[in-house]
DNA sequence: AACACAGTTGACCAAGCAGTCAAGTTTGAT
DNA sequence: ATCAAACTTGACTGCTTGGTCAACTGTGTT
């Protein structure tokens, strides 16, 4: 075994520890930060939630801004990820239709992630306004111009893209961030996995009904 | 001058200071409560906001609970009141634009009552749950009476009603809560008056278009 | 056995904050 | 002029909380 080796599977055991408590605590914060907003929660809280002690969790990480920007940056990460669903087809109606549902479904699952990123924006971005003013204009862009095309191509009718897009991520993300009102108008249950495939194919009904020139899929 | 009219003179002077106090305080309350939410926010902040001692606004609000409390059962009203509009037609295009449109008014005018809300709800709505229990519930379920008694009639094609009325809320209130992501994508500018009524006409557009049987108005 | 080093943890501290209080001021009535 | 009652306000207090620190543990190397 050279020095060299030995050192690497130090680095590789000690890194995988690191790498499992920043995981565990990442989680942990995101659960807490959707919860109480950033403010409203504590290192405590999250510490708690990650069972782990308040002053390990500095150990990891340095700052509770530090910590997150890293939930917020995770977030961003999935939310961009669920956007290239847009690329996959070329047909208006496809393409939609996968993004509508993989919005839904990032709602579904990562909930919490939604409600930390509606509350960054909210609160006007003071951490991540640099991914507003990068990535997410170019991609916002980006789309708006291949919509355009659409309509220039008469494949579906002539209507500002950008405020489509809005629409599409005002109501999906509603699940996700409306989540305890939409629950308690439906009885204080929870949606069923029925009534999350019901509530995404009436988004993309109307929607795509509301876009096509004519009419059917 | 009668010994009554003497006290409610005085009643009323004294009244007239407290409901200035009451409505600048408020005010105060709604724009700071909405940049930083609940916990975010200081008793200092708002009292600054409102060019008032700090004392002074614990003189007329006991506590900081009670004053967001406050905050939220205002723009409740302000909510209902908007959902009023729905009421003014049986026409169900009409009475969808009328809503559509009173809706987005209230996301320009009430940007900051919007967000409040908002931020209310997605932290579980701790302090109005009974609120949405109540009122929400009950004006929720006889608009889906109303919008299905539509379907029924074959006046808009059969949707569930439920999963479009989230949309308009979500798309409208979109508007305001998102401000601050939307105007980064508009150059970081405010949308002019132009852009806020193309962006009403168009999500009208694009629900009705998804709801009607056929085509057109 | 001695060492190095990442990880763990209870106890502590300084700053910030909601809420209090007691001493003032203003206003209208007599 | 005097009084009462509502309003005003600077100074204070006790608690919460982000962050620090120094002592400690576990593990693999020599």
């Amino acid at each position: 075994m050279s020095e060299m080796q030995k050192l690497l599977n130090l680095k590789a055991a000690k890194a995988e520890i690191r790498a499992e408590n920043e995981r565990v605590i990442l989680e942990a914060a995101e659960t807490i930060f959707a919860q109480h907003g950033f403010r409203g929660s504590t290192m405590q809280m999250i510490a708690d939630q990650a069972e782990l002690p308040k002053a390990n969790v500095h150990y990891y990480f340095e700052s509770k801004k530090e910590l997150y920007r890293r939930v917020v940056e995770q977030i961003f990460g999935i939310w961009l990820q669920a956007a290239d669903s847009f690329e996959q087809s070329d047909n208006p109606a496809e393409a939609l239709r996968k993004y509508i549902e993989q919005k839904m479904e990032v709602s579904r699952l990562r909930k919490n992630g939604s409600k930390v990123w509606a509350n960054e924006v909210m609160h006007g971005a003071p951490i991540i306004q640099d991914f507003l003013e990068t990535q997410l204009t170019e991609w916002t862009d980006g789309r708006i111009e291949m919509i355009q095309k659409w309509i220039d191509d008469k494949k579906i009718r002539p209507i500002n893209p950008r405020w489509l897009l809005y629409m599409i991520w005002a109501t999906t993300q509603h699940y996700a961030d409306f989540a305890h009102q939409v629950e308690t108008l439906n009885a204080a249950e929870p949606l069923s996995k029925e009534q999350w495939e019901d509530a995404t194919e009436t988004v993309f009904q109307i929607i795509w009904a509301g876009l096509a020139p004519k009419s059917g899929t």
